[in-house]
DNA sequence: TTGTAGGCGTTATCAC
DNA sequence: GTGATAACGCCTACAA
């Protein structure tokens, strides 16, 4: 074959054995190269390896590694809504942590849909993922168990699954609500609406709930009773019960809290479109921190999560499972922060 | 081996030898049923494989698919900026059209960071992604370039990069930065700050500029020398030409203009600081809206990109590229909308 | 310090 | 309709 005045562009991409052909070594040693055994080469060889592997820009193929290696360099993230700030940070907090370990992620988003779900982890199963982060619906325990069989390691985040007992790593839903209940009694409030998407097979949704009656009940405060459960998709129900509580309320100094961010954005719409003003004929507050919640009116009280940081955590565990951790499982709730500003204002 | 009494759990991963040992035919008719070759494939056959494939709970191995057939079915995405809406929404646009097709993707975040955008091209590559799908820093094009060269279709979104060629699918910022600044000047201000991050390297910067300029300029407005470009990282720099825009607009009706959704932010909170009303004292707007800009004091007037399509058409792109496409360079310009609200109110 | 050989799970080619 | 067999690119005994 005439090789002179070839263009650099290579016909096909490198493989091994043509890394160990130019540098004039075998594969096993390429093959030492790449895995960093660098004590078995010697330093010319080791010189001329490298020369070579960045000359014909070789990257060692990942499927072929993983076929033989029976492990995928790669972790799963299934998140139940990716377009909620909350996911995102997360999933940044969780790839700094993979990346730095020379894992990747395969990412995806269920939209809260089971099946899409179910679809997903078959995806993720046929990928041979190493390890898997969700952020689960609800709806899938069998096949996660399976899974789970499989020796795949899960690490649930935000919410847990009734039965299913895999690590986790979440807010610590119950002393944030806690202690913001608290500071919502302090501030005089005769009236506090809590309203939440329902609480049922959402473990977070349901501390938060919990925690908010207790404290109220403690205290022997009336709105024990004012807990709003609404379907996100039923606009109407949502209004009714809205519109229940402002009128039962009516002439009293009263909030509203939200356990989560999408309802307090519906709570604040609702209230604007009644005319209703914030913090003058309202309060208002509720989980999750946005980067707007300073400019919305005289700022809104919220509860930011440790987002980045649960990311963090959960890809540590799951590496960590990976690495042959075979310890108990472990239930990870992170300290969020209740971050005051004008929205709950004193009524003393 | 005596296999009476096995506990349901399979001792390893099923593999098509396998499934073809308990179905009782050869692997090359597994292998015909998994592409879905079901013509060549007796109807009883066709049963017999259909159950054995679910009782085994038998998931094709990616790895060695990818590895036989020199392809992986996955698409990168590379974000500059996830915890961005618009890098979300575009990641759920393209999400979806893909899936649909039987890809995965592979996501990551490169937090506009070139050395980070790099090593994550580097693990695409090693990934042997069919396509990419990248925001771009706009620093990596000699790697991209490469990458183009070993025939691995490449799509940019939100940005083109000088001297690449390649596919392009982003908003049409030119006719929607016209349409807005002419929106402006009907309102009546006499002064518009705009404000934006350094245009070099970023063509839909540079773009959002230039039209504003042009509409200003055949006007003969003023504020064609209203133009304010600051670096994100320096806030006294930004602190400075706001001040200076509203000393030298002090006496005029003035608006301020974004050119992206952080520099919106910075400019709302800064206003709050020094105590000017929105939209009393001045009028503020700017590109991408966001589910909260409705709430912001009289509600924001924003641009509203066709984040969800980009993602889509962008897919789209990649896949007909990988479907053997050799049409010249598209650049696909969508059109954005704008959303009037009462942050700028006229001024006539 | 270096090399040989076999196999990971799949698909493609060819044969019956 | 069906099957045997040889790759794909890499890693890992085992040898030398």
């Amino acid at each position: 074959m005439d090789t002179t005045n070839q263009p650099p562009k290579p016909p096909h991409k490198a493989t091994i054995a043509d890394v160990a052909k130019a540098a004039g070594v075998s594969k096993t040693t390429i093959s030492r190269y790449l895995s960093g055994d660098y004590k078995s080469i010697s330093s010319a060889t080791l010189i001329r390896i490298k020369e070579t592997v960045s000359e014909l820009r070789y990257r060692p193929n990942r499927m072929a590694r993983g076929l033989r290696q029976d492990r995928s360099y790669s972790i799963g993230m299934i998140f139940a809504d990716i377009s909620n700030p909350y996911s995102t940070s997360v999933l940044r907090g969780a790839e700094d942590v993979c990346t730095n370990q020379g894992y990747s992620m395969i990412v995806c988003n269920t939209d809260n849909d089971p099946i899409k779900e179910k679809n997903y982890i078959a995806m993720m199963q046929a990928h041979r993922i190493d390890g898997l982060i969700i952020h689960p619906t609800g709806h899938n325990k069998e096949i996660l168990e399976e899974m789970a069989e499989d020796q795949i390691p899960i690490v649930f985040i935000d919410r847990t699954i009734q039965g299913l007992s895999y690590d986790t790593v979440g807010t610590d839903n119950y002393n944030a609500m806690s202690e913001a209940a608290r500071f919502f009694l302090g501030q005089g409030y005769e009236r506090i609406g809590f309203f939440s998407q329902p609480f049922q097979n959402v473990s977070s949704r349901y501390e938060r709930y919990q925690a908010f009656i207790e404290v109220l009940g403690e205290a022997g405060h009336p709105s024990i009773n004012d807990i709003y459960e609404f379907e996100i998709r039923n606009q109407d129900q949502f209004e009714a019960k809205l519109d229940q509580f402002l009128a039962e309320s009516a002439d009293k100094s009263r909030m509203l809290f939200a356990a989560n961010a999408v309802t307090q954005l519906k709570l604040i719409n609702a209230l604007q479109k009644r005319g209703l003003r914030i913090p003058d004929d309202i309060g208002i507050s509720g989980f999750d921190d946005s980067e707007w919640a300073p400019v919305i009116g005289a700022g809104l009280t919220t509860i930011e999560q440790p987002t980045y940081e649960i990311g963090q955590k959960a890809m540590e565990r799951v590496l960590e499972r990976i690495g042959g951790d075979k310890s108990p499982e472990s239930h990870l709730a992170l300290s969020a922060n209740l971050i005051i500003r004008g929205s709950t204002p004193s009524r003393n």
